[in-house]
DNA sequence: TTGTAGGCGTTATCAT
DNA sequence: ATGATAACGCCTACAA
């Protein structure tokens, strides 16, 4: 392995004029920078991390804890996780991959032992068991969700209540007043999951607002719990000519209920998602749907953790925007 | 921060005592090793990973390397990149993550700096530019994907050719003459994709023995493309009673043209699956799948990689056996 | 069975 | 603008 001192020995300078080279930490002639650099590259030198992290008290590395069961869409989630590994490697540093499996322990064993110099939460929880570790540990850290007692913490998450209100205000735009909202499995209503009450939150007020009648009902996602929730919301209210749904395995059976039930698509009945871009336009017709900027979410959790490292200053809570976005899935509600 | 020194001094041992109490490389007397076990849980010490990595010459973390873009099915990605983490764990090692837009540097980065013990390589290509690095750095690795030159190498991979057998055989036991099988994007094709086209290769060859007449045509996935696909299949042979379907975005699309166009599936038209069994079991029929385990893959890399850094013998490639599971979606060929 | 001490490759504080 | 050197916390060969 090439060290350090090799490549002063063979640029004919000390140790730490290299040491101070890599890290500009104080100024350098240039033209012994030009020699050390030469040398770095022609030996193919590469900084030991351990090292680094002994001597520097810094390990270069941050810890991503994903879920290990996911109820939300994969394929997000994939997203922030690149956009997270992404956005590090420009500040140089590196991301470490933890499974909530190993709970709270996980994150105090990362911070405890200086392999993460920071962590970034992922699917958290309202009350989150991991949330008092980092209080306890001090561990700078971002979390990418909202948990109920945000005080003191770094929290990037989309602006659900918005999204929520987007689409029932698209739909009361469009005329509709009878509107249905086909959510998450009841599971994820029961442990009060916080982006699904605040998307039901902002979705109510604003319905509310708008003088809608709405109907909520909770979805497995299966085809068969898809076809009993739209059963039930047609026997309940016949007039329902509005969906907004937010859970990804619902919309392909909905849309084919619809068709099946001879309600053409956007015509008879509007389909509002709350789901990806990407995901919206592989639907025909292509699905009106309301997203938030996943990659940006990853972005966001990395700033922060950067800055409270730096001992800069951080808001609490940051929410992004979603957009709507209008494709072929809604139409003026018919006349009747 | 809590160090080994302050655990000896609390637990009134020497550091090297605790030390061996913890990697258990030399016998410990019962007593003291309760004593240190007590001191180490009383101090909340965690050794400091960067001190480990630099006096012990190992990272105790692995690499592994996920492509940015990605054209097969995220959630088996994921999958796998989960059970990698996990699996990791049961072996103390960590996972690092890097994303494949660092491109073989990446790799050389986090090897020659002795930041990863280990590298595993997600969606090799046959000719893939990461395996140089490999060999010229000496790094030991697990590639996941089948490379055009495996040797000197440890890799693991789905039985895609037998993936592919599996299907024709099953339609052909079913009756079926004529089969479609709609693939990936012709960009996956001709940038010679391994899985793409082993499983073609499985599929011809079986297809072949059993007599069947056989189609290929690559698809983007879309809706329309989809569309596009069908349609010249029905024109170039109206006779196609079987659909293989590899690309998880035709499947919702190949699913509703089917009954636009009056057939039904399976009385009229049969269609396999080469996808997980949770989206095959998605699907309204449910269709009949072919999967490979995809933990399973995950896990054995690490074993590979494990193997590897102890000095274990390992084999060069290793193929797990993908299995059908018979569903709603096929069933005899209609008599004509 | 346990203790002592040198060294791993950097960083950063003194000097010069 | 550059050099020498003492940590950093742990591992392990060598002693006892």
């Amino acid at each position: 392995m090439v060290t350090l001192a090799e490549v002063a020995r063979h640029a004919g300078v000390s140790p730490s004029t290299v040491s101070y080279v890599l890290s500009g930490k104080r100024s350098i002639s240039t033209a012994t920078r030009k020699r050390v650099e030469l040398a770095i590259s022609e030996l193919g030198y590469h900084p030991h991390a351990g090292a680094r992290a002994l001597a520097g008290k810094r390990s270069h590395i941050i810890a991503l804890v994903v879920p290990l069961r996911i109820d939300v869409y994969v394929p997000v989630m994939m997203e922030i996780a690149l956009s997270v590994t992404v956005a590090a490697r420009e500040y140089g540093y590196d991301v470490l991959l933890l499974t909530n499996d190993e709970g709270p322990d996980g994150v105090r064993r990362v911070a405890a032992s200086g392999l993460a110099d920071g962590v970034i939460l992922m699917d958290v929880e309202m009350d989150d068991a991991r949330i008092p570790v980092l209080r306890e540990t001090g561990t700078h850290a971002a979390l990418i969700g909202l948990p109920a007692d945000s005080s003191r913490l770094a929290c990037v998450d989309h602006d659900f209540e918005r999204a929520g209100a987007l689409c029932a205000e698209h739909l009361a735009d469009l005329g509709h007043r009878d509107i249905a909202f086909i959510g998450y499995a009841p599971a994820v209503y029961q442990r009060h999951a916080g982006y699904a009450e605040r998307t039901l939150t902002g979705f109510r007020r604003a319905a509310d607002a708008r003088g809608l009648r709405i109907l909520h009902r909770p979805c497995e996602g299966s085809y068969e719990s898809t076809a009993g929730a739209l059963a039930r919301i047609l026997a309940d209210r016949p007039a329902t000519t509005g969906f907004v749904v937010q859970n990804e395995g619902a919309i392909g059976p909905l849309l084919s209920l619809l068709r099946t039930s001879g309600r053409i698509v956007p015509e008879d009945a509007s389909v509002v998602a709350l789901c990806s871009d990407p995901l919206a336009e592989q639907y025909s017709p292509a699905l009106t749907a309301v997203a938030g900027p996943a990659r940006e979410l990853g972005r966001q959790a990395v700033d922060l953790v950067m800055n409270r490292l730096n001992g800069r200053p951080v808001q609490e809570v940051t929410l992004l925007t979603p957009e709507l976005t209008r494709r072929e899935s809604s139409g003026p509600a018919p006349v009747r």
